[in-house]
DNA sequence: GTCTATAGCTAGATAGAC
DNA sequence: GTCTATCTAGCTATAGAC
């Protein structure tokens, strides 16, 4: 087989699948190697930085997919409610609607936590310039629009801890109903 | 040497510490044997259950000190204003205003992260229902104190997770001051 | 580009002396 | 109750054939 036998995509979708569920230290290259059905003399050949590489391509793939489904959504030039709906829409489903952690988090500890930090810090920040964009355009005050950006992700990741943690992922969905409510009637 | 070299208390804080700070795979025996000022076989000694035993009693003094400190102060007697900035001051303290992760958090993720579950479920649902009874002696209806309640946890766990990335503590104490200003406003 | 096989190491855990 | 020394299993990573 000199063509690959799984596209590079679905392998980074795996792999997002395997970080996100037990965390990066809890993922062993055996471990990996089952979930995306490559042998680890593979991966490597495909992610030669090893195990931190893939990773960092998991990394790479989010903020690119943030990108198209977030920022530049809410910074479209679509009506600012429709943006905020569509938006929002892109997370819940992202989370599969509070069923599902978020892999940032999942990579935001170990001890090659620090590694990653820039990369998930620059995608939080990503995140609230857009809703801080979406509430001047909503005409909020630029210190409202503010503190309402980063309410977001924190209520967001809030909301995915508890949701999870007590298997109730409804507590996810109001969370974003109220995120929603507070960009309307402020 | 017949006794101990080091008072269990102190040795369940450490491990606190580094379960924190790295989560639990990230934490390895000789790093916990560092950690505490023991070594291996001395651990297992203390906790014959190993490392997953140590994490249980970590969580153990968790819920211990959060009874003591949260939930005991929700449901006193005193004012319930003062109730309220009490248990928040003891949170504030306890996350260091916001320069620190959440144990639970990171327990919450790996392979065994289901034996830990229940345990930060209880947690959870202790600090919910004390937020709850808090709310219901304020005045408010069954159903704003519930809603209220639920969003405490949501907004500590999400404002450490965002703060803490962005290294930007003020994060945390501004979205405590938001769940004080929240309760006495409603 | 994928594979089998394996190197080199560290993981969690234990034996047994003191 | 703590220690040194050690076990086995699993880890990340690589060599080299196809």
């Amino acid at each position: 087989m000199a063509f690959p036998k799984v596209e590079q995509d679905v392998v980074i979708e795996k792999l997002m699948e395997l970080f996100r569920s037990v965390g990066y230290d809890g993922a062993s290259l055996s471990q990996i190697a089952q979930a995306t059905g490559l042998q680890k003399a593979s991966l490597y050949h495909r992610f030669p930085g090893g195990k931190q590489a893939m990773a960092e391509a998991v990394l790479d793939q989010v903020a690119e997919w943030s990108r198209a489904n977030i920022t530049d959504v809410l910074t479209s030039s679509a009506p600012p409610a429709d943006r905020l709906n569509k938006a929002l829409a892109h997370i819940t489903d992202l989370y599969d609607g509070g069923r599902k952690g978020c892999i940032l988090r999942a990579l935001s500890l170990g001890n090659e936590a620090t590694v990653f930090q820039p990369q998930i810090g620059r995608l939080f920040q990503d995140w609230i310039a857009g809703f801080e964009q979406l509430g001047l355009d909503l005409g909020l005050s630029p210190d409202t629009a503010r503190r309402l950006a980063y309410d977001v992700p924190v209520r967001i990741q809030g909301a995915l801890v508890v949701a999870v943690t007590l298997n109730q992922p409804k507590l996810f969905t109001e969370s974003v109903q109220a995120i929603k409510n507070q960009y309307l009637n402020a």
